[in-house]
DNA sequence: CGAGGGTTTGAAGTGCATCAAATAGTGTGG
DNA sequence: CCACACTATTTGATGCACTTCAAACCCTCG
């Protein structure tokens, strides 16, 4: 038996936030606490490159990270940009123990890191944390097919639209305001369009669905005619939640 | 104990080619050959719809099935094109019980169909499936990743020779010989490009590497001059093998 | 106030899509 | 074995969406 610290409490209490560990029996929690490492970091920090042997894996408590690969000519694809309660890196267990994805800081944030030899070990071990662990690559599966899909057939203001949609409470009613959870520069990668496309985009989706946008204040005066203006050309529609 | 007719014999040789299914007892073999089904069908059968509630998920022995994902517009992105030995539709289980992906069949093929209950059930009693299954997920996660990067950052010439690349074998050497798997429509599909534009990425590609196609057989001259054009231009270089 | 990053705007270029039509290839029935 | 029908592929001409390069603007923060 362990005797919980407050540390290792506090670190528990976090990690019960995460899919990829609930219903997991304390012990395995404790387990993982103990030997975990909480750090922060700010932006422009990268926690680990995509090919790189993989020794951690991480969990977001407070912040942004950006997970994305990079060519050797320098451009770079955005895979998906993680904020509070999600896990990463976790996936390079069934890769081969590499990653495959960079990570990096764009806003100051605070993350736990946990040894990936841990989670291989419990992952063998505990059917439910193998059943965690599957519900989330599912999850990441479905919500990659979607954006291979929007790569290929939406134009820049439907995949801006969708993305603030999925914003968007599923149960939203009348006027909705919201904020852009991050710079529109990111946002713009992580839609695969450059920043000045963006704004162009951005500029004709306000005129074509009556959106408002103040910087990153956004103002749906209606869900329904953004839900008909990018919907009609995805294979899903509003609320498409990712499970 | 279960009795094995020749029938389950010929499936259970059949299910161990794939991944999802090696490793397994013979007993958990016999299970799932006894409540399959075996069928033929030629191109254009449906085997089922996106969103569909998932009961089967299939296997292919032989031929090709297209996976894609189709818009209320009726544009289409193609997923995935399988071909022996595997499995899809088995991912429905974490998403709700529900198909992520529609798939057709494009050629005469021969499949199994089996029960997603059983496979449900044997996933969370069977830890060795759980893994099968994790590192399946994982796999497939690698290759969406790698097509979402592609589609940023390759252009339509950079993108078939990567398709070519990955046709060939790892340990290749000197002129290298092969046939395109399937039609150039669907390989453009299946690389987000339209049929004219495939055909004018190719007569690019000819003239800038040398490459030979003549009908459905490509000749690759050199195979260093292909990976210089192309995985320049991705995150990781040939030979990029999907684990 | 001034520096620097984020954002917007303008002008010009590029790549892919679209529409239309020609050509090649394949399988069919006579 | 040929003519026909049908599909796959290629070619040409044109248009549009997004990118690129350049510069202005805006906002924040030292």
């Amino acid at each position: 038996m362990t005797i919980a610290t407050a540390r290792t409490d506090t670190i528990i209490d976090e990690l019960r936030q995460v899919n990829l560990f609930t219903g997991l029996p304390e012990s395995t929690l404790v387990h993982f606490a103990e030997k975990s490492h909480v750090k922060e970091g700010g932006k422009g920090k990268v926690l680990f490159i995509q090919g790189d042997e993989s020794e951690w894996f991480y969990v977001v408590t407070r912040g942004w990270v950006k997970l994305f690969r990079e060519t050797l000519e320098g451009s770079e694809a955005v895979i998906d940009v993680v904020t509070n309660g999600h896990a990463f890196g976790e996936n390079a267990v069934f890769n081969g123990g590499k990653y495959s994805y960079s990570a990096e800081i764009i806003d100051p944030t605070r993350y736990i890191m946990l040894p990936t030899s841990l989670l291989e070990y419990h992952v063998e071990k505990q059917q439910r944390m193998a059943m965690n662990m599957l519900s989330g690559m599912a999850r990441m599966q479905n919500i990659q097919s979607r954006e291979i899909e929007h790569l290929n057939v939406q134009n820049a203001p439907q995949r801006i639209a969708c993305f603030l949609l999925r914003l968007c409470p599923s149960d939203a009613q009348g006027t909705i305001r919201l904020n852009l959870p991050y710079d529109k520069l990111l946002i713009a990668s992580r839609l695969g369009i450059k920043a000045e496309t963006f704004s162009r985009a951005l500029g004709k989706l306000k005129q074509d669905t009556n959106l408002k946008i103040d910087g990153s204040a956004v103002t749906i005066p209606s869900l329904s005619t953004l839900i008909e203006y990018t919907c009609t050309h995805c294979s899903q529609t509003f609320p498409c939640e990712d499970l």
